[in-house]
DNA sequence: CCTTGACCTTCCAGTAACTGGAAACCTTAT
DNA sequence: ATAAGGTTTCCAGTTACTGGAAGGTCAAGG
C-alpha cells in the first residue's frame, strides 16, 4: 500500500506517517523502486495503534514505550498498566486544574453584566489579583 | 525596579518578561544607561494581571486583547464577558473530552491485571482499536 | 507519444510559549 | 582588585506536527 491509502485508512494523515519514521517511532518502510514508500497491514496495525494510543493523551514518548511493550511478549503486565495509570493521574489532576479555573471564570462572567457601559469586574479582577 | 525584583514581586520569571517584551505583549522597558531594563509600579501591575489571565489558561493573543481592553476605559464591559465566555467553552470541552478519556483509560486499567504475568488486555484493546 | 492530474518525494519554515545555556557586561561588597 | 550575583543579547531546543515549495512518478485519455 502507499502512503495515501494507509493514511484513509487508519486516519494518519501522510505528513505524519513520514514524522513518524523520521522520529523513529516506525521503522523506515520499504520503498518502490521509485522510492514510494509501501506498507503492510502489520504497519497499518501499528498506525492504528498509534492513532488510538495518541489519540488517549499519551504522548509520542509513550506510545514508543507502549509500543516496544507491545512488541515483547514477555514483558509484565504491571508495566503497561503503570504508564496507563500514570496518564490516569494526569488526567485526574488536568481535570481538577480545569474545574477550578472553570469555577472562577464562571464568578468573574456572572458579575460582568455584559453590556455596552464599560465598567467590567473581569478587568478589575484580573488587575488586582484575586 | 530591575527585572530580577520584578520576577520574584509576580512570580513572572525574568526570561518570560523578556519575552512577553520581545512579542510586544508589554512595551519596552526604559533601561538605566548601562542597559538595565527599570519598571514602575505600573508595569508590575500589568504582569500581575498576565500573570493571573495567563493561570486561567487565556492565550497570550487572548491576554493582550484583553489587556487593550484593560486600557480603554470606554470599552463595552459585553467585549470583554464575549472572550471570558469563549474561554468557558473551550473549558468545557476539555473537561468533557477528558472525561472521557479517563473513562476509557480506567477501564483498561482494571481489566488489566497489572502483575509479572504478560497478558494485558491493554495492548490489544489499543491494537484492536475500540 | 504526450499530457494532465493525482500522488509521491525531500527539505525548510512555522506554530505556542516559553526555557536553557553561552558569552559578556554591570553592580555591590569585601 | 576580585568575587559573586544580576543582567544583557542571542541562539537553540521543546512538542507534535502542518504548510508549502520544487520536483519526480503513475495511470488514464487523446
Amino acid at each position: 500500500m502507499n502512503i495515501g491509502e494507509v493514511a484513509a485508512e487508519t486516519g494518519v494523515t501522510a505528513k505524519s506517517i513520514r514524522y513518524y519514521e523520521s522520529i523513529n517511532l516506525i521503522p523506515p518502510a520499504e520503498r518502490t523502486d521509485s522510492g514510494y514508500r509501501q506498507y503492510s497491514d502489520r504497519d497499518v496495525q501499528t498506525l492504528h495503534f498509534i492513532k488510538r494510543a495518541r489519540g488517549l493523551g499519551f504522548t509520542v514518548a509513550e506510545v514508543a514505550e507502549l509500543l516496544s511493550l507491545y512488541r515483547d511478549q514477555d514483558r509484565a503486565s504491571g508495566e503497561v498498566k503503570a504508564i496507563v495509570e500514570a496518564r490516569l493521574e494526569d488526567i485526574e489532576h488536568k481535570i481538577a486544574e480545569l474545574e477550578s479555573i472553570r469555577g472562577t471564570l464562571r464568578t468573574l462572567a456572572d458579575r460582568c453584566h455584559g453590556d455596552d457601559r464599560p465598567d467590567c469586574p473581569i478587568l478589575d479582577d484580573l488587575a488586582g489579583g484575586n
